[in-house]
DNA sequence: CACGGATTCATTGTATACAATATTGTTGAC
DNA sequence: GTCAACAATATTGTATACAATGAATCCGTG
């Protein structure tokens, strides 16, 4: 896919954020990680660019790129900007939607039960991050569609995390089922509201969410 | 400010793609940048990495990177997506807002009714950014805040033509004020049904937009 | 011993050189 | 005349060299 050597160390230091590899407030030393990679420094930058420009890393000038790991309060409020987002997509798509994508919904649905049936985690995960994928699709409006799931790449490390928690995933497969229905009666409001709070984190959610932070 | 002529530069090209230097589609040569700026092309090249990170152009491997100005369609996606997050700023604002929040509120408020009787355009262009960016303050979640005032600024330059039009200043000013009400009563739901139709761009405000674009 | 200042060192920022890839132009066969 | 293959050129991507800035250290003075 990528030709760029700089795009695909991008790519890399991303996961490794994402899994944790470096602490909150770490450098990241351009030569060190020009040896591990076997490269120059300059695709090396490049890539440290991309981190930056994406909130996971913050530069300093003339002192280096410093990796920035939500805490607990950032973390809240991109969740919460997540609800809103999902709200807003779900409140469009219930208007936009065409026959053709509700069918989509419904299956994505569908693979959402059976990987819950098959105690697939990883498989329900991917399903349904499919599922909200669909809805953001359905607002018809391909800028927000994008913003969203920038959003949605960005918290999935710790979303995936949350639904181990038990009970979870019941809860959420009703609830994937109540959306269906609002968006399938084409009831904007009500879409929109049970998707905010679908993704909210709020109440035990909460202390779950706070748990899995301290490691 | 910027101490990096990397990111001086960016800032600079970034004002040059909204004031319409560019083409659509058109490329933006290393080289001849690289003589005009008297750097080399490595700041360059760095500045260029923030337009496409910020959506302003689109890079293509071995290619180059090519300015992107958004067509209607985009442009009516962007202004949807700006609608939906200062009502969503909005919703949260009404409950979040602190007494000191609402006095900078109503002084803004004030700022932009003094710049309307003055008839300075430019002024009440500016006061009106400052109404709007109390309210994403005021929803209390600095990632929202972010998202959104990116969006202002990504959007500031369609905004300021909009506003020429006639009737505009008058129509916004009586708009602000329903929202200072909404928001003193801590009604978040109205609060956002304003805001959405107050940023939207429907109607007659479409087709202003449109004629805008066609110089 | 504490403190201020100069100096050294490490690291980032920029310039230049080289390599790799895409585009353009040219040549020749059909 | 058209098309394909190849050569030439232009442009991006990467490596390396150099400059500039900030932190760390050393040293002298009080």
């Amino acid at each position: 896919m990528d030709v760029r050597r700089a795009d695909q160390i991008a790519n890399t230091l991303e996961q490794l954020v994402f899994a944790g590899e470096f602490q909150d407030g770490e450098r990241l030393d351009e030569l060190k990680l020009a040896e591990q990679f076997h490269v120059s420094r300059t695709p090396i930058r490049e890539a440290l660019q991309v981190l930056v420009s994406s909130g996971m890393a913050e530069q300093i000038p003339h002192r280096g790129v410093f990796i920035r790991q939500p805490g607990p309060v950032e973390l809240m409020e991109m969740f919460e900007t997540m609800a809103e987002l999902e709200a807003v997509c779900g409140r469009l798509a219930a208007t936009r939607m065409t026959d053709h994508d509700l069918e989509q919904l419904a299956l994505a649905n569908e693979n959402c039960r059976q990987a819950i049936q098959d105690t697939d985690y990883d498989r329900y995960y991917a399903e349904n991050e499919k599922f909200h994928q669909i809805i953001y699709r359905g607002a018809a409006n391909r800028y927000l569609e994008k913003q969203t799931l920038q959003l949605q790449n960005r918290l999935s490390a710790y979303r995936k995390t949350q639904l181990r928690f038990r009970g979870r995933l019941d809860q959420s497969m009703d609830e994937h089922s109540e959306i269906l229905t609002a968006i399938t009666d084409g009831e904007p409001e009500r879409t929109a509201n049970i998707l905010r709070s679908h993704v909210a984190v709020q109440g035990e959610k909460f202390h779950q969410l706070m748990a899995s932070l301290k490691r």
